[in-house]
DNA sequence: AATCTTATTGATCGATTGATCAATAACGGC
DNA sequence: GCCGTTATTGATCAATCGATCAATAAGATT
């Protein structure tokens, strides 16, 4: 009799509430993608009026700017977090390769893609996503360099090759959103690929102990 | 006076009206992006009602489909008749990366990366591009096989190949979408990666007289 | 010249969107 | 217990979208 029945939403303290709302966006985000972000999906998620999500946030492209970055730069933490405790930049380097590359993170590609999209109508958006790419690209940047510097690697040129590795993973993904199947040992053909350009011996990047099929 | 006036257009034969409404939504497709192709839109662009379009086409989500075949296709059979010129698998490789990530292309990645996105909402899109996802791919996957068989490369899955190849293009350009300073010889670092997953010497892919900055 | 076919119009409908705002009510301070 | 702040509501507006269809008129056929 009640279930469908909308109650005067509990009132809470602005913080918490504002929490919720970025929460609920960033599920939205990720199950259906960032164009379903809209006032009312939010709302209804919430289990709130349209209008209080518009009264925590100055407009709806800003909350599609801020749950892509929320999104996006929570991995980049968590990835770094995991780096920086590994000793060799080879063993970094494969392991980054392996976990971008894992098929559970689809729904993140599908973010970018996303952004990349709206990004040409919502200035905003198209801020974060430049400055996310800056933020990736800086911690692959720092992985290269360490292999350099560790003599395991061999570049003129770090910076562009960190970029490249990261247009490529991306590619990678994109085109994983769209059709899963017909490549065999993604993770082979790509650690062959970085090998070449990071002046690696073949097979230096091949992870040793990770699930391949 | 008259300039916004609109009169009523010209009648024509089917075919050459349906020609211009596609021809239009291509261009709109280029320009805009898939997602500016509708109704109002193409038939502004060809000086005509809106119902004129729908006339024509059983719904948006197919003129989006077909436009974006048109595009991606005809680019893919202009690619593939200058290879057919060309002799050596090294050299066709070669020109096919040195072309493929020219910035002049940027409007059409753009439709790839709203083909990638809008098909997750529009079925027939989506069969689309996966339709010509496996063209290029087989076309790459021709270069590739031509290649082992005349002793320029060496990889025992010319297919897996072929899909990396293409999935690391679309990346980088995508990325280039976005943000295209930053990298520094884009062709030569993507050359020295394939060398890497087609097993060929360094520096063998590397297009001598071709311009790059 | 009369008639038929159909290309073309544009008003119209229902959905969906972001945004706005007066009204309401819950909570904290006094 | 009273009062003021403000979290919350939901109706409302203007845009934009795809789709539909009766009305119109241009060209072909006879």
């Amino acid at each position: 009799m009640s279930s469908t029945q909308r109650k005067r939403a509990v009132r809470k303290a602005p913080g918490e509430r504002a929490s919720e709302i970025s929460e609920a966006a960033r599920t939205i985000a990720l199950e259906q993608g960032l164009g379903s972000i809209t006032l009312r999906n939010v709302a209804a998620r919430v289990g709130v009026a349209s209008g209080l999500v518009a009264h925590y946030q100055p407009n709806v492209e800003a909350l599609v700017a801020s749950t892509f970055t929320g999104i996006v730069s929570a991995e980049a933490a968590e990835l770094q977090a995991t780096l920086d405790g590994m000793p060799s930049a080879r063993g970094q380097l494969a392991y980054l390769l392996d976990t971008l590359l894992d098929s559970s993170r689809l729904d993140v590609t599908a973010v970018w893609v996303d952004a990349w999209t709206m990004g040409r109508r919502n200035e905003a958006l198209a801020v974060c996503v430049r400055d996310q790419m800056d933020a990736w690209q800086a911690m692959l940047q720092g992985v290269v360099e360490a292999g350099i510097a560790a003599g395991e690697f061999e570049t003129s040129d770090a910076a562009s090759v960190a970029w490249q590795i990261l247009g490529m993973i991306d590619g990678l993904n994109a085109q994983a959103l769209v059709r899963w199947d017909g490549v065999n040992d993604r993770g082979t053909h790509l650690a062959r690929a970085v090998e070449g350009m990071v002046g690696a011996a073949r097979g230096s990047l091949q992870q040793l102990g990770s699930s391949q099929g």
